[in-house]
DNA sequence: GGTGGGATTAGCT
DNA sequence: GCTAATCCCACCA
């Protein structure tokens, strides 16, 4: 399986954000490996978005938004859950992708166990369950998404690609910047 | 040093 | 549909 090079994230967050629909999102636990396709993602652009942490300038918690692309950024929310972005474009830029929901492939039980819930639909449906069922926290915040063990693969191509506005925005909930693969039982919100 | 909001979820009505 | 759970961080004093 080919790890996605630094040109694909180097491209804007709405381009990254369209074509990480069908790759593979790995990560190798202590426990075991979990591995997931990529079905749902909303794009933050760095012009143009009151919507991105980055709109407001460079600031502790968004800092690794202003990294070269292909780094996680990872942030918490709502004092429960972890939010799992990719960072696209070339360094000091602002943008991001945040992966929204995954069709489960690989480590399904060590996922049941991760989020306490058995039912394979609902194991990585959303922002925060798929952060919980992946073990993405803090820890994996900055991490580079081409060395192991938090890592993205080719995958197949997606034929039939929806797109919506972004979901539980305050700001910036008009821009159609939110993508998903068509009739695919694992998004967050069809 | 205090305060308020947030790219969410689960569970109940 | 509504709401509680729960905490980091940005912003203001």
């Amino acid at each position: 399986m080919r790890i996605m090079p630094l040109e694909f994230y180097a491209q804007d967050a709405a381009t990254v954000a369209r074509q990480l629909l069908g790759k593979q999102l790995i990560h190798e636990l202590a426990e075991g490996l979990v591995a997931g396709m990529i079905v749902e993602t909303e794009a933050y652009r760095s012009h143009d978005d009151p919507g991105c942490h980055a709109a407001r300038g460079k600031t502790a918690r968004n800092a690794p938004m202003f990294e070269q692309g292909g780094l996680a950024y990872v942030y918490f929310i709502y004092g429960m859950h972890h939010c799992f972005n990719v960072v696209t474009g070339p360094e000091g830029v602002g943008e991001a992708v945040l992966i929204r929901a995954l069709a489960p492939l690989q480590g399904v039980d060590l996922m049941i166990r991760n989020r306490r819930q058995d039912k394979v639909p609902l194991l990585c449906s959303g922002p925060g369950k798929l952060s919980q069922a992946f073990c993405i926290d803090m820890n994996c915040n900055r991490q580079n998404l081409r060395e192991k063990p938090l890592y993205i693969v080719e995958g197949e191509e997606v034929q039939d690609i929806t797109v919506t506005t972004r979901i539980g925005l305050t700001r910036g909930s008009h821009l159609l910047l939110r993508y998903y693969s068509s009739g695919s039982p694992f998004v967050s919100r069809p």
